[in-house]
DNA sequence: TTGCCATACCTTGAACTGATAGGTATAAAG
DNA sequence: CTTTATACCTATCAGTTCAAGGTATGGCAA
């Protein structure tokens, strides 16, 4: 697979960490709470698909991590990378193409010519 | 599966197949290029695709289908059932709902608290 | 008339994602 | 001291989609 479709809708986890991890470091678990409650509870991944996200996302080089102990607890911070900064507009400007796509369908003309 | 996330972007091409229909009567090979013309190229689906979507929404009874021969041809003509209606209008609230909220994280504000 | 392309239908196989369901460990709260 | 919330993690499963094939007919060109 390579230069397709790219299963349309695919990278939505990806794309939701990397916009979050824009606005600073966050850690896993922090993360599923962000996207629990920015989307009002619409979209809610749970810990089994942002870990393997962030440990994807790691390897390629788009975010950093580092432990931090807070309040006697440990945690892994994520910062996004350069690499993650293009990544996200790469994937920013995709769900935008698609979901534009889309819309226009759906918006299409009420109705059509007769078979 | 089935009260949970659905998959967040999977049944677009359900969704886009249905819109379509409401249009008027389409065969599978036709759906396939007015969705790649409708979208202006940037959505693809190959009949492999589409004639597997067919056939499930046929099978729900979500659309009803007839052949007719065309100038010496054979098509299968899909037609909207009431069922396929109601589908429609699910799919497209979800559709509304998911990208609204995908969309209200990446609009989010720009920079966050410090850690 | 032969070969090729577009039409029109279909299925199979592999690949990838994401969801579910677990599993560990610590701190706080009851 | 037991439960809940925090915080991390992995393995397996199910579901979609894609690519790649396979069949058949009609029209057109060589």
């Amino acid at each position: 697979m390579a230069a397709t479709n790219p299963s349309f809708m695919n990278g939505v986890p990806e794309l939701l960490v990397l916009r979050l991890l824009r606005n600073g470091e966050m850690y896993g678990y922090q993360l599923v709470q962000a996207i629990r409650d920015e989307t009002g509870e619409v979209v809610s991944l749970g810990e089994g698909v942002v870990y393997p996200v962030l440990h994807a996302l790691e390897k390629s080089g788009a975010i950093t991590s580092r432990r931090r102990a807070v309040g006697g607890r440990s945690r892994i911070y994520y910062a996004l990378a350069p690499a993650g900064v293009s990544r996200l507009s790469e994937l920013t400007s995709l769900w935008s193409r698609i979901t534009g796509a889309v819309q226009q369908v759906l918006v299409g003309e009420g109705d059509a010519e007769p078979v």
